[in-house]
DNA sequence: GCGTTCACG
DNA sequence: ACGTACGTGAACGCC
């Protein structure tokens, strides 16, 4: 191949460019990606320009090579590798395999070294080379049918460099950059060259005197008395300089370049690097796919739906039955099962029929993704759960990265193993529940390797694990709600709307949908002339804040709006709302989701029983509708400050702690320090005031936001926040350490362990990166309430069965657990969620509980 | 399907 | 100079 063009890529080289030229960016897996994207943008443009028959990328690949044997300082002065730039290198081996790209790397050489030995032979060879860099090392290697390409700007834009451009630039030969760099060294790379000498007098002196032998030769003629001295002195390191500077073109095993033949595929083709790209996020280079054939979008090659059997319940019961271990992949109410010990025999069965005959509970283990909701229908259905052994696929890959949305088993394959998701949903379910399957044992080993390497084993196994079984149990029973109650305040509700809305329609002079902010905005702004206040991305802000400053200047209108509002919300989301909700029961059972929060709350859906509202009389009488059991009282128990508890505990802050301690007023001692007077004298107002600062400095505190919330000017805020800072020297270090732990580690972690990433710590933008640095603030406080709540649920549900007691937990609100309990039971409930809850964690101050008991969630006494 | 609003901790 | 408090879910309007 006499014609044969090579492209030489500096692998390290490039992506340490892309590195700095692009933001951190992650994909949804939390694996940083922007020197892989940037390397890819920048190959597959040059690939496309060059069309080269052969391609190699070279990588660095230890810190020792034979120039640091030579000199041991030699890139001494190299800062490490970012901790987000350090996984990207092996991530992009990973493409170029993909790609079908041979890469090379050999201990004690640089890339360089390769790039010159492999130019060298194949020039000798009679081929054209083109060596793909990001720095100027290369330029010694020029020779006519060797040329270099370097990147400009970052990575955007590239220059090539030949033997003219380098004489016109310099001055100067390609062997002579050798000697430039003896010379005047290379601070890059930490070497010496002769002190005092610069890149104007090293090309002044090879102007004259052409390489570095010739100028030490003469330097009894360097009248320039001071040159001279450096000259002089500088000798030994100017030598060694030059035999550093020398890439070594004559690496051993480089001979056979057929190895490096390359023929460019249509991405269409390429399903390993389609994979790859998915997994990464690189949608933009996967364009080219929207013109390829609609087939090859349904379903990927390696996606081939395994063999599944279609079974009547009973038969898939008997087959199973037996088995010591299962597979068990649910999907779009579709079930596949196996036994363990035989993956390749799968039974599909409708989800409903095969809960009815569960003989096949009776394996001892199980591998699933998600057990709740089976464990959820199984005790719904009235059958026994199952109590073997488990591990939950969804729940462990949760851990690894809370941000991510879709933990089904399918997902979970394209994110572990590099598996296409299938991008149609016309496939049955059953050959879907079948492939998720096939993937478990696979994806059982990556996940759980990761989840030991990232030290999340215990709270798996220890908390999220165990706590489906208690939010099971909480589902299935319910908790019963009262038909008449929510019937009436529908009533209520709609009488209190109407009026409202009467109201507005005479003020504005006409009817119109009070619902729509477009239409509001019209009659308020337009036609009414009020002013706007605030603007949203589509049009006028008509938030609470708008229409309550509005109704402070008089305008009657704005509060009626307000008026309207509350009670079509009370009556539309929950008086209306949850009625359709009650169960044949009599039961309201919700969905307690445990992988939804990025901190490791919980959250409620259909409905969400979170946020029943309390915070206002109307409202709060929705609660009423929130009935204990027949002989049974509803017994509610909450943390008290847990967050701030949290916070002392975290920071170590002595002041909070000993608040905390003396069990005092946590808002007026915060108002008294602040302030500088006695606790005694605080006022009410006051004290509202450093409650606002407290919920603030939990959230991650600015200036603006606190003067939003109390009504005052930022300069007013800002005094604020910095006396608080001022008295509370824990709390304040804790801002600035967990930001710089956040941003040197990547994630931030609660006092669990529970991991979550923050990529954007790094982010170029103000906003994002603000918002990450509050988030860091935030999420171990949140996330470490959140893990002792879900210990005290495990607890107190031990603690329950073990007593043998009747009682039920039904609800969890965050820093709060709600029971169903017989009145016989009622004091030692009390003592045993108190015990529980006080008991779950141990801080460096008290967990406090109060506990309260009533005939319905809304009349509720404390005891 | 997205934006806005508002309910909760 | 930036434009802002953390975490959720549901209803509704509008495209």
């Amino acid at each position: 191949m006499a014609n044969a063009k090579f492209l030489i890529v500096d692998g390290s080289s490039l992506l340490h460019r892309a590195f700095f030229a692009l933001p951190i960016l992650t994909n949804a897996q939390g694996e940083y990606t922007n020197a892989v994207y940037g390397f890819a943008t920048m190959f597959n443009r040059i690939l496309a320009e060059v069309r080269p028959s052969r391609v190699a990328v070279c990588f660095d690949k230890s810190r020792r090579t034979f120039r640091t044997d030579m000199y041991a300082d030699y890139k001494g002065q190299r800062s490490a590798t970012p901790s987000e730039l350090s996984p990207q290198f092996e991530t992009c081996k990973q493409m170029l395999d993909a790609m079908g790209v041979v890469w090379e790397e050999v201990a004690g050489f640089e890339a360089d070294d390769i790039i010159g030995t492999l130019a060298k032979n194949a020039s000798a060879a009679g081929g054209d080379v083109l060596i793909l860099t990001g720095d100027r090392d290369s330029f010694q290697l020029i020779e006519p049918h060797i040329n270099v390409i370097m990147t400009r700007k970052g990575i955007s834009q590239t220059e090539l460099w030949d033997e003219a451009a380098l004489m016109e630039h310099y001055g100067l030969a390609p062997a002579q950059m050798i000697d430039l760099k003896a010379l005047m060294g290379d601070a890059s790379d930490n070497i010496p060259g002769i002190a005092g000498i610069g890149e104007k007098t090293a090309l002044k002196l090879l102007a004259e005197y052409h390489d570095l032998d010739n100028v030490l030769a003469n330097i009894d003629n360097i009248t320039a008395k001071a040159l001279h001295r450096k000259l002089d002195e500088g000798r030994e390191s100017a030598l060694l300089s030059r035999k550093l500077a020398i890439i070594d073109c004559h690496m051993p095993g480089f001979d056979d370049l057929t190895k490096y033949d390359y023929t460019d595929k249509p991405l269409a083709e390429n399903q390993p690097l389609i994979d790859f790209y998915r997994r990464l996020g690189f949608s933009s280079l996967l364009k080219p796919l929207e013109n390829a054939s609609p087939a090859r979008l349904t379903m990927n090659e390696d996606a081939t739906i395994p063999a599944y059997i279609t079974v009547m319940p009973d038969e898939a019961a008997a087959r199973l039955s037996g088995a010591n271990a299962l597979l068990l992949n649910a999907y779009g109410g579709q079930i596949a099962l196996a036994d363990a010990a035989a993956p390749e025999e799968i039974y599909v069965a409708g989800q409903e029929e095969l809960l009815q005959n569960a003989g096949w509970l009776s394996a001892k283990k199980l591998l699933i993704c998600d057990v709740k909701p089976l464990q959820t229908a199984l005790l719904t259905a009235g059958g026994a759960k199952f109590c073997g052994e488990r591990e939950d696929l969804t729940l462990a890959a949760y851990l690894l990265n809370p941000a991510a949305n879709d933990y089904q088993a399918l997902a979970l394959a394209a994110v572990y193993l590099n598996k296409a998701k299938p991008v149609e949903k016309a496939h049955l379910a059953e050959q879907l529940a079948a492939l998720g399957l096939s993937y478990l044992p696979e994806l059982k080993d990556v996940i759980f390797d990761r989840l030991q390497a990232e030290e999340l084993t215990q709270l798996y196994q220890n908390v999220e694990l165990p706590l489906a079984d208690v939010l099971a149990g909480m589902e299935a029973a319910g908790i019963r709600a009262d038909l008449a109650t929510l019937q009436e305040l529908d009533n209520e509700f709609a009488a209190l709307e109407a009026d409202a809305a009467a109201r507005v329609y005479t003020l504005a002079g006409r009817e119109f949908n009070i619902n729509s902010p477009k239409q509001l905005s019209e009659v308020l702004f337009e036609e009414m002339r009020l002013p706007a206040l605030k603007k949203t991305k589509t049009g006028y802000s008509t938030n609470v804040e708008v229409l309550e400053n509005l109704a402070a200047m008089g305008y009657e209108i704005a509060g009626k709006i307000l008026d309207y509002r509350s009670a079509s919300k009370l009556r539309g989301t929950y008086a209306v709302g949850l009625q359709e909700l009650i169960g044949a029961d009599g039961r309201i059972h919700t969905t307690f989701n445990q992988t939804v929060t990025e901190t490791g709350r919980l959250s409620s859906t259909e409905p969400n029983l979170q946020n029943i509202p309390v915070r206002t009389e109307m409202g709060r009488r929705l609660r009423r509708a929130f009935h204990a059991s027949d002989g049974c009282r509803l017994l509610a128990a909450d943390y008290s400050q847990i967050e701030l508890r949290v916070l002392a505990h975290i920071s170590d802050d002595a002041m909070l702690k000993q608040s905390f301690f003396n069990n005092e007023d946590i808002h007026a001692r915060t108002a008294a320090e602040v302030l500088g007077k006695p606790i005694e004298s605080v006022t009410p107002e006051e004290r509202r005031s450093a409650k606002a600062v407290n919920f603030g400095i939990v959230y991650g505190i600015s200036d603006y936001g606190l003067s939003k919330d109390l009504g005052i000017t930022r300069a007013e805020a800002g005094a604020y926040i910095d006396a608080y800072l001022g008295r509370y020297a824990g709390v304040c270090r804790y801002m600035s350490d967990i930001v710089a732990e956040g941003k040197a580690q990547g994630y931030v972690k609660t006092l669990c362990g529970r991991k979550r990433w923050l990529p954007d710590l790094h982010n170029r933008s103000f906003n994002l990166r603000s918002m990450a640095e509050r988030t860091a603030l935030n999420t171990p406080i949140q996330g470490t309430a959140a893990d002792i709540i879900k210990l005290a649920m495990l607890k107190a549900d031990r603690m329950l069965r073990e007593q043998g007691l009747q009682s039920r937990m039904l609800l969890q609100v965050h820093d709060e657990l709600i029971f169903d309990v017989p009145e016989a039971e009622i004091t030692a409930m009390a003592a045993l969620v108190r015990e529980a809850m006080e008991s779950a964690f141990e801080l460096s101050v008290p967990l406090v509980v109060d506990v309260k008991v009533g005939e319905n969630w809304y009349d509720m006494q404390k005891i």
